[in-house]
DNA sequence: CGTATGACAACAA
DNA sequence: ATTGTTGCCATAC
């Protein structure tokens, strides 16, 4: 396991601000891994460590909310301002999340 | 040791 | 826009 890059990765989930929304891709380039976009769900998936994660805030590419979570994360996504419709996220205020799901 | 799977993504055709 | 292919990491079998 590699610690530090898991870290890096984790650290940059954690800087998501409330109506702030990012995806994968956007949050393993942000850490410095372009191309680990799967190591990050994975991270998220086994859960963290102490801290508790602002995973809601992390949809996939195409804007679509987690599989099997998807009325909890759009209920906390709403909360926060941000416009989920049909299980994938369309716009959010803050939004790191450029990449509109191609509808 | 080789394959398949998973909260993924970019690119080609 | 949709379907396939390739890249990548970790784990399970």
């Amino acid at each position: 396991m590699n610690a530090a890059r898991d870290a890096r990765i984790l650290d940059v989930i954690r800087a998501l601000d409330e109506g702030e929304v990012s995806t994968y891709g956007d949050i393993a380039e942000t850490a410095g891994h372009p191309k680990l976009s799967r190591l990050v769900g994975r991270l998220l998936a086994v859960g963290v460590p102490d801290d508790e994660l602002p995973w809601w805030r992390v949809v996939n590419a195409a804007g679509r909310l987690v599989p099997g979570h998807e009325a909890e994360q759009a209920a906390l996504l709403r909360a926060e301002g941000v416009t989920v419709r049909d299980g994938r996220v369309v716009a959010a205020p803050v939004g790191r999340f450029r990449r509109p799901a191609r509808p």
